[in-house]
DNA sequence: TTATAATCGTCAGTATACTGACGATTATCG
DNA sequence: CGATAATCGTCAGTATACTGACGATTATAA
């Protein structure tokens, strides 16, 4: 015995609005970036890139939560577009060394209002003191659930251990 | 010339939090009903389809909000599994009709504890206060943002037209 | 130092998500 | 009615994300 509506129910769980919000959030940084050909997340690896030279593919992982099986196919083409470089590591020949390319820094300044615009478009429909303490819990959320993901954020200088 | 922790600014931006919040609400997900071999999709595509009996797949995407090309593949997942079926089109021969089946009716009876319990720890780092805010924040920005995404949410009856 | 364990990047396989396009079918308009 | 437009499901192509595994390499322990 079934309501016509009990999706209802479901439409209104976290976890439903979460990923939908994630969609719509990735939607508007493609449109507002739309000139520069890139996606949230090859932003964000560029972007940690710039601030660690030369940084392996794995410690780039546990700075900006990525699975380490996602990253090569995300460098791969950050590469390919000739925002970064990718050299075998010197000190340890397992790893990759990465490095941003003069190209990939022009990127990153010319892309900044549209990235500052997805921003405040996302948060568009709540009033200021909403956003701020939307802001606050969104972060809360995701530091105490870190664990819980496969690409947990991990401090700078951490090992890769069984948790 | 560059902070050696510039990017700590992106880690904070909404974009960049709400990616990771999805990631650890799918995963939380699959881990709480492990045991019954479904992700968050498919089980939202098959509430939707228990409380909507003969539903065409493109209504089906209004109600989740999902895109039209990724349906095919959930409800063939769904079908192979058989906690639906999957008809011709009575009136219209362009349409299939979704049924769930008697395994899929079990399958949401027996999920509830464990979609509840998702829920539960997706927002158990919040106080009892800040959760109900939250909650409400996240379905108001997922309306009043539902048009920037390929899959919007659409009233019942509506029909596919130019934005 | 040598055996063992851990780590790095990667691969194959699966799932979600979107763009742009298509044939088949249905709806609409002149 | 007949021409045109719209809609349905799908396809190929691309991108993100994860599981489990692997060879190569490095670190650790006996």
């Amino acid at each position: 015995m079934l309501k016509p509506d009990s999706d209802k129910r479901l439409l209104e769980m976290p976890g439903h609005l979460i990923r939908r919000l994630h969609q719509i959030s990735f939607a508007l940084f493609l449109d507002q970036a739309k000139a520069f050909g890139i996606t949230p997340v090859q932003y964000a690896a560029l972007v940690a890139i710039n601030s660690n030279p030369g940084i392996d593919q794995t410690a780039l992982c546990n700075i900006i939560a990525f699975d380490r099986t996602t990253i090569g196919g995300v460098v791969g083409r950050l590469q390919r577009k000739k925002l970064i470089r990718r050299v075998n590591g010197a000190h340890d020949r397992r790893t990759k060394a990465l490095f941003i390319t003069a190209a990939g820094r022009r990127l990153i300044r010319d892309i900044e209002p549209a990235v500052q615009s997805t921003q405040r478009l996302i948060l568009a429909p709540l009033k200021a003191r909403e956003r701020s303490a939307f802001k606050q819990m969104l972060k809360h959320l995701v530091h105490l659930n870190n664990a819980h993901s496969r690409a947990p954020w991990r401090p700078k200088g951490a090992r890769l251990g069984r948790t």
